[in-house]
DNA sequence: CACATAGTTAACCGACCGGTCAACTATATT
DNA sequence: AATATAGTTGACCGGTCGGTTAACTATGTG
């Protein structure tokens, strides 16, 4: 017999895996299961129903974009708005290796979803929501950085954190839309000249 | 009877507000004709396939966008920036009408579709790349009549026609995930400051 | 009126959906 | 070895999916 963790976790990584690459409706619980290697019941064992899942997966999509993009992005080794602009080449790069093993630009996993169930699903919706508030706060810590180093003067911090993150997300859909990767290297670096200015 | 248009029409009126208040998936043919008031077999006797009326759907969706955004938005009564301000500002007030109908931000359809679709069918995705390619043109527009009046300088108008689009987006998708339609008025400005410099 | 055509209707199809369940097996504890 | 617990299995559930079919009715044309 496995180890419970080690099930539990083959079921959140195959349905990590087959939701970001096609959509929340188009991926079954029996085609999770299947690609997992586990049966129906052993699912139910550990997830009282998929959309228990998907929250369960979001959180660790969430810990892995924290850890291997934001964190990474966000080191104050540089100056704070080259941060940005790092941050944009990372995405890109991710984009481009997910490219390269399924063929196609898969986008924002955060947005794709956002995009399904926001209107469909409140819990989903809501936990979305807390994720993009928590990259804005990462954008904020930046944004406070820049203005105390000199580098921008009379913005709107919230604000222009939101703008920019929206900017980041409705390119990534331009790109999965396009099924262009290389979008993201024209587009993304423009992200750091996006601005709202205080009132 | 009803004349032919009558009921084809009815069919692709129920699935424009059905789809886009849930999504492709969450609507099936059945909910459709329901809401139409009519019987699955009339369905198919006008559509081959719910692909296909919903690529029908699509071309409805862009000329009424067309028609009540982009030709209002982008007319030469005013000056050329001040058209994509007008466009926000249009934008934001159509969302406002919709939350008022729905209780909730729907973002834009052609987001919302190519979000859910573009992994999964290439006909649906390549069909709403022509419909953002086409877009992207009215803003190239009012950016080059900008240079042309001296508004702007020494930017790469299709890219930058691009970013807009994508800021656009952007903010469409953040405002259906928070739920929150004054994020538009808050963001949606800060479109026509979105530059993206020559080479 | 006869006839072809366009449109409508209700019953039906196999496949799949998310989810349940009782019986089973492996493991840890005593 | 006995027992409790955690995990596994495959059969099964009602419901819905997109789509089909044959019989029907309404309409326009000669």
């Amino acid at each position: 017999m496995q180890t419970s963790t080690d099930t539990q976790q083959r079921i959140l990584d195959s349905a990590r895996e087959l939701i970001y690459s096609r959509s929340y409706a188009d991926v079954g619980v029996a085609a999770i299961c299947e690609h997992a290697g586990v049966k129906k019941g052993s699912f139910y064992h550990f997830f009282p129903s998929k959309r228990e899942l998907t929250l369960e997966v979001l959180d660790q999509y969430y810990l892995d974009f924290k850890h291997n993009l934001v964190e990474r992005a966000f080191a104050q080794d540089i100056a704070p708005l080259a941060r940005i602009t790092r941050f944009g080449r990372l995405a890109y790069t991710f984009q481009k290796q997910m490219l390269g093993d399924t063929g196609i630009v898969l986008g924002c996993p955060f947005g794709n979803l956002a995009s399904e169930m926001a209107t469909q699903d409140e819990s989903i919706r809501s936990k979305i929501e807390k994720i993009f508030s928590n990259l804005q706060h990462g954008f904020r810590t930046v944004l406070n950085d820049a203005i105390a180093a000199g580098e921008v003067q009379n913005i709107n911090v919230a604000a222009t954190a939101q703008a920019m993150l929206a900017y980041f997300e409705g390119v990534m859909l331009m790109a999965k839309t396009q099924n262009d990767v290389e979008l993201l290297a024209q587009l993304l670096p423009a992200m750091n000249n996006i601005r709202i200015n205080s009132t």
